[in-house]
DNA sequence: CGACGACTTGACGTGTTTCAAACGAGGTGG
DNA sequence: CCACCTCGTTTGAAACACGTCAAGTCGTCG
């Protein structure tokens, strides 16, 4: 784990967080919108973790708050005989690894070399416990994740092979900037262990899709949407 | 939905939530440990909502919080084509219905007959914009139930028939008073769609156990857990 | 160019679903 | 008090989607 030592380069779309409205406060500043990522920025050290390097894993104290700069990060439980649930990828500009517990209750690994800030978890806390705004946007945090699982959730329990594919493309377009062309950070491997899916089953749903003129695949790693009409339906 | 119009007459044990801690802050109030539920019970209204009713549905206004006094309420998705995904059960002292947004993004109905404390949200997001004490409830409490909602990815993502069930009975094990013999409010349909099964296969999991000697069925609802042991092992 | 790992494809096996029927407990009415 | 209905549950048999095992192909990097 390389140590960039200078911090605050964040290059990266900052998603502005909804705040809950906060009506009866009688003498509250307003003014405050989105300060947690530039708390971030400011107190936060820049990290490079290589490829496949461990981020934090499970069980183990959570000291510190991380932010991608760069990269993609996938977050993940085992069982004890190593069946792996990845219930998150995060890529740049998301936070991860807030936790209001001691300890973090998932592993997180880079999946390509990463840039990350790291901030020290106390000193944001103390941020916290003073402004009401920035306690509201870790509390909105917490529960964009919640969103997100809850959605994984759905696809994990009722989905078949070619809906949670289709769920997965859909979800990754959302995120990069061209939502028809999208870049694959992680593995088939990955994808599997996220969709509760074998690498095979995967791999056979990826060029149906690609038979069924509802995807192009120009590299393993590389999908065009061709039809969003399909997906959109198979996302149910 | 009958309304009892008195208020705060909550019997049941209401679990403590942790917080987590926050140093740094200079002039704190110590005082306060879980002020949220003695907050519901105070600004609560009592409602019963029958079996099998309406308690909200998805894409409503999310204008209440919940607290359940007696009773049990299943919260869950449906796809367009009917298939139902369950991501909770709430039981006794359990508070549901708290969003970030501004909309409800489940449907809760009662399972049973049930007494539920309903407090407006508006009332209680004004009260935690004061008190940072009751924020980070409110932030512990979602905090929670994405804890919940990731033990349950992992079951839908990566365990079989056998081991869901040794789940769902080890959970419900751990909130009656009874660790040994479980009430069920809930039917094998419900069960089926909080695991990602079909009747059936619970069904025959049960049996299967009960042929083990691992619980044994009195009847239908009610389980007695024979062998812990093995339950833990199935639960991996 | 050769080797390694990721990905794909094929053939086969199996756990869960599907479809169907029987069972059983609780409630109602005669 | 018993016959009857209803609905949740159990059980059976057959189908199928996905998993498993195995062999190939492709791309990348030394």
């Amino acid at each position: 784990m390389q140590v960039k030592t200078q911090a605050g380069f964040n290059r990266s779309k900052n998603r502005n967080y909804k705040r809950i409205s906060n009506r009866g406060a009688s003498v509250e500043k307003k003014r405050t919108r989105d300060q947690l990522s530039s708390i971030l920025k400011r107190m936060g050290v820049s990290i490079i973790f290589p490829r496949d390097s461990k981020i934090y894993g499970e069980r183990e104290p959570a000291k510190y708050i991380y932010n991608i700069i760069s990269g993609a990060v996938r977050s993940y439980k085992l069982l004890d005989d190593g069946r792996r649930q990845i219930n998150a990828f995060y890529v740049a500009g998301d936070v991860f690894g807030l936790e209001t517990g001691a300890r973090h209750r998932f592993s997180a690994e880079a999946i390509i070399t990463s840039s990350v800030l790291v901030v020290k978890r106390s000193a944001l806390t103390a941020v916290s416990a003073r402004e009401i705004d920035v306690a509201n946007e870790l509390w909105t945090l917490t529960a964009h994740g919640l969103e997100r699982v809850q959605n994984l959730m759905m696809t994990l329990g009722r989905k078949n092979a070619q809906e949670r594919v289709a769920s997965f493309l859909l979800e990754m377009a959302g995120r990069g900037s061209d939502k028809n062309t999208i870049e694959l950070p992680m593995s088939r491997r990955d994808i599997a262990d996220y969709l509760g899916l074998t690498v095979e089953t995967v791999s056979r749903t990826f060029t149906q899709l690609e038979n069924n003129a509802v995807i192009a695949l120009p590299s393993s790693r590389r999908v065009v949407l061709r039809n969003h009409n399909a997906l959109n339906l198979l996302n149910a």
